[in-house]
This record gives structure tokens, sequence and C-alpha cells, in this order.
DNA sequence: ATTATTTACGCAAACGATTGCGTTATTTTT
DNA sequence: AAAAATAACGCAATCGTTTGCGTAAATAAT
């Protein structure tokens, strides 16, 4: 009854008096061993619970049958979520995803790409920690070859697979909501400027003052990294100068430290002014005033990039056409 | 510059006209090979950027370098920042991390742990997700033999590394706070009775209304699984039966769901009723009315996890005597 | 000046699986 | 009935490292 020793193909072998090689073939299912013997074989495997070994599998094959994908952190629910839609998507696929976190390092980024390449992962998930929009080049600096699939945040080149959301659109349709309930002087807490996600999304809010007739304040528009300081000063700036009666927040950091932010300020400040911003906290729904939260399919996101990245690994990532798909995000809480 | 091929030991050995076995012996700095040609190897493995195949290494001394971790869910604050503090610990070691999610599902939780045996991971470490107690001997009926340590939710034998909160006292604290505050009739929404943190808890809130001279009533306690749906169940009853006049929660999603139905009901009661629950959530401070968190040291348990996990994995998991490490919580939001 | 020891390296066998090729029986074709 | 094709299996190399053992040269001990 003591299974210590974990059994191999020359276990079988030595059994049933039979080659290796032959016993790796009736495993599997090749044509040229004959039915009596496969039966045998696979029952006998069945019986003593043989488990190919994947690290040797690995070595041979050259493919680990794992993909990795790079977050800045867990245990912010939107990229909890892709994460989810990620596995899902792979898992029905065989393959195991393996997590790594940067905590908006870009050391930390690095490192973790060139451990991912080291292990043998083979693919990559990422969406970028650091407003580098060069990541891409960075990559193929290293001596990094394996495929990638960008989400959320994305390189601005086209010689890559991305999957976004609408950001655009997401902005503009947030921005008009605030504009609806008759707000007019909207401040904007914008992410990095020049990385894609920032421009599409402040273009959007935009749109929707122009469309309303209201002139575009530069200065209603702060950018930041995605820190909590800066995003602090901004707002500070913003509080003193404007005075704004709405903020349109750009992520769901920002978001919730925004709404914190509101929160101190004297009444009847703290209860008008309206904060509408990029989240997918589970719990937002819960606050008190409400956050109006922009939603994206993050599962969804997850599971399209996942499938993305295991088609371009199962054609060997040659003759694959660069991917961009975008999704539409929602608004909630309204 | 076209690095395509990724360079190996027979690469370095056929440059340098030296042999395999001489490579890798020299760039593991072995005493049997002269000064002279370590450096030679050394400074030429560096220049080409030699980076041994984990992939091999693991099969020959068949260690993987990285160990897995299992989890409800990544989304809940409390696992996420649990992971951080593994990835800290085992970092700093040379290790890995590997990230798996039951979602609260048995079956999963089983085939994770299949999964991470086969695939080598050098050891695990899991809060059961389902009120198995015996999920210590589930595993040893599986063919699985790899080091385990348990945090959060434990098996209660003794033949096992655990790290948990001290879950007694906190639970003891938090109702005392409750009492100090003038409340009296105290509701407790407890875990899957029988396991041995739901107990833990019951058992604070018990002496705390015991010492207070409070008797308690065994109907204001409802034991519940981790899911949603009971949860609720058990709050509606409490609500018609006895219309309490604070809450205990046991777990950080008992603690939102239950602020959430507070939030539902007329006022006065929904404004005077106060709600105590364990949370690690980020976001916890942000809800009016106050959540009352007993916020558990999540990146210190983990850390503390991972250190006992690779200490029994350095010593090849012999001779390791079973380790048991409680940690205190805090009251925070009061 | 022998013998014994140390130094510095190479050979080849592992680790566990896969696979091209070779080798027998057996069956099919003409 | 002889030649050709097929079926069913075994040998051995391979993936990239590590390591026990063997060996030649250089050094130390007698």
């Amino acid at each position: 009854m003591d299974q210590d020793k974990t059994i191999k193909l020359s276990d079988i072998s030595k059994a049933l008096n039979l080659s290796v090689s032959t016993i790796s073939r009736a495993l599997n299912d090749s044509h040229e061993i004959g039915e009596e013997t496969k039966k045998r074989v696979q029952s006998y495997a069945l019986k003593v619970n043989y488990r190919p070994n994947l690290i040797a599998q690995s070595l041979k094959d050259r493919n680990t049958r794992y993909i990795a994908i790079i977050v800045p952190e867990i245990s912010n629910s939107f990229f909890a979520e892709v994460v989810n839609g990620v596995e899902y998507e792979a898992n029905k696929k065989g393959y195991h995803v393996v997590i790594y976190q940067t905590h908006d390092s870009a050391e930390k980024e690095i490192d973790n790409i060139k451990a991912i390449a080291h292990r043998k992962a083979d693919g990559l998930l990422m969406s970028p920690s650091t407003n580098q929009m060069q990541i891409n080049e960075i990559i193929k600096h290293l001596e990094v070859k394996l495929p990638i699939v960008y989400f959320d945040r994305v390189p601005s080149d086209n010689y890559c697979h991305k999957v976004v959301c609408d950001n655009y659109q997401a902005a503009y349709e947030a921005t008009s909501w605030l504009i609806k309930q008759g707000k007019r002087k909207i401040a904007h807490l914008a992410g990095p400027s020049g990385i894609s996600i920032s421009i599409e999304r402040s273009a959007g809010y935009s749109a929707a003052l122009l469309e309303a007739g209201i002139s575009v304040d530069p200065g209603l528009i702060r950018y930041s990294n995605f820190l909590a300081s800066e995003a602090m000063e901004n707002f500070k700036y913003l509080e003193e100068k404007y005075q704004p009666d709405a903020y349109f927040a750009s992520n769901d950091r920002f978001s919730l430290y925004c709404y914190e932010a509101v929160q101190l300020l004297p009444e009847p400040r703290a209860s008008e002014v309206i904060i509408v911003g990029f989240t997918n906290s589970s719990i937002s729904h819960l606050l008190r005033p409400k956050l109006i939260a922009i939603v994206q399919p993050a599962f969804e996101m997850g599971k399209i990039a996942a499938e993305m990245l295991l088609n371009t690994i199962a054609k060997n990532n040659k003759n694959v056409e660069y991917g961009f798909i975008k999704l539409p995000a929602v608004l909630k809480n309204i």
C-alpha cells in the first residue's frame, strides 16, 4: 500500500515485459501498437495510476503547457477577474496559469519577464504596469522569444497582439452621463499621459463635453502615474483651483482615492460632488454616496486574451496575424 | 545579433574546447576545476548570457524551485495579502510562487492538489476552501507526497504544519468592543460548524458575552458554509426572529454581505445596527456607516507560512517537527 | 628515483519521456 | 510460390544538466 515511489514508464515496462517505447506508444494510442497490447498497457497504467512526468515531457518536446500572466496587483478586482477569465480558457485546453505581480515596479516587471522566459513558459499575457510605451521594444532586446498578448494597457505599435476595452466609448458615455446629471465643471483624473489608454479615455471625455457644447478646459485634465501620491496632488490642485462639481477617474485606484478624498471634504460639497470612475471593485455599490462605476468586461477580456495566446502557441508563433480586439464597458450603480 | 537560439552547456563546451562536464563544474564553482579555466568559462558564460535550462535541472535533481499556494479566491484581499507575503519570502530564497484558486469548489481543490503534485512543485501552502476537516487525510490518500503548510483554515489534527491568527482572541476583543458600545443582543454569523476556525471564533464571542454577564443565546449563533446564499438565509432568520442590535461576521465575505443587507433595512435600524467582522478589504474604511474590521496580519501570515514550508523543504521533509504558529489580529475603523 | 598523492579534466550514465529507424513475423499481392 | 507490403515491436539517440568514476599529468612524500 505504500505507493511512495511515483511510477514511470520503465516500471510498467518491466511489469509487462515490454519495451519502454512500446509502453509510451501504447499510452499515446499509437497505431503501430497492437490493440491487444494497448489494452493491456492502458489498463495496467490505469491500475497503478501512472502519470507521465511533466518535467521530462517538457524537456523533450520543449513546451511546458503553462502560460504566465503579469499584472500589477492581484488584489485589484479588475485584474483578479481577468486572471479568472484566463484560467477558465487555459484550463479548458489543458494549460495552467502562473500569475506574476509587479506591484507597479518597472524593475520587477523586467525581472518577471526574464524569469518567465527562463522557466520556459509557453506564452505570456501582460498589462504593462509602468508607463513604458516601449515595453515591446524592451522585450525584443531581452533574449525573450515567446508569444505575448497584451491586454488593458497595451503598447501603441501594431506589431503585437492586444485586447482592450473601448476606452473612448466608455469615457464618452461616463462623461455624457455626468452632463445629463447637470454637471458642467467636470474634472478628469487621468493616467500617465502619452500611453494609449490615457489618450483614448481623455479623448472620449473631451468629445462628450464638446458635443454638449461645453468647452474643454485643459486645466481640468490632470495626468499622473498610477501611484497614490501623484493622484492626490492632482486632486488637491483641482479642488483648490476649480472646485469641480464632478470627477471622472481614469482607473480603479484613482476612483477609490478620489472617493475617499471627496468624503473628507466639508459639506455640502462632500455630498454634492459626483464621482464616476473605472473600477471593477465588487463592493463599489456599497458606497454612500454612490461611486458610479465604469465596469470593464474583465473576465471576458482575460478569456479572449488567453484564446489569442493559445492560438498563436498552437501555430507555433508563426504566420499569425496580430490581433486587436476591443470590448465594451458598462456604466453601473446609476 | 540574432540570439534566436538559447545557448546551452554544449555550446560553451565547443567554443572553449572543453568538455561539457567541465563547463558545468566550472559554472558551479566546483573545486576540481582550475582557477584559470573557471575564470575563462564564467566570463564567457556571462558574455553569451548563458542561463541554465531549469527544466533539465529539475529533471536531474528532482526539485523545481517553486512552491504552490491554493486559495479560495485571489480577489479576496485577505488571500491576496497572504500571497504577497508568501512571494516576498519565497523570492528571497530563489523560489517562485504559483497561485491556484478553488472558487470554493471541493472538486477543484482536489484537482489542484493533484495537478500540483503532478507538476512536481516543491511544496504547497493551502487554506482548505471547503469544510473538509479531513483534507489532511484525503491528501494522504492521494499519491501526493509533498510538504504542506496550512494557514488560516487549518485541519484540527496535529500532524501538519499550521499558521493561523488568534481567532479566539480576535473574536473576544471584537465582541467586547461591541458590548462596550452598549450592544447586548449580538448576533454571530459563523462559518461552517465543526471546523476549528469557527469553533474558536464562536468561543471567543461567547467568552466575551459571559464575562460581561450576558447569557449566550444559541439562537443568535448561526453557522453556515462560505456561500452567499446560506449566510443570507441566516441573516434573514436573525432579523425576523431577534432584530439584533449588532452583528459579528466571521469572515470577509460574510462581513460584506451582512453590511449590504443591513444597508437595505428600513431606518432607523439601518443606521443603528453595528457590524463588526473579519475583513482585510482595503476599502472597508470608506463605508458609511462604518464596518468595524477585524484585520488579520495576512502578509505576515503568508511570510511565516512560507518560511515554515521552505524550511521543511530544505530539510527534505525529514525530521521536521510540526509547527503551529498563532498571530494576533487587530480591530480597525473604530 | 620510485611510489603516493593531488590537481584538473573527460567519459558516460543518469533523470523520464518521445521517436526515427531497424527488425522480425505475418499478411497481401501478383 | 516468390516478392512486396504491412503490422507489431525493440534499440538507441535525444532533450540539457549533473555527477561518479577513470585517467593523465603535475606535485609531494619516501
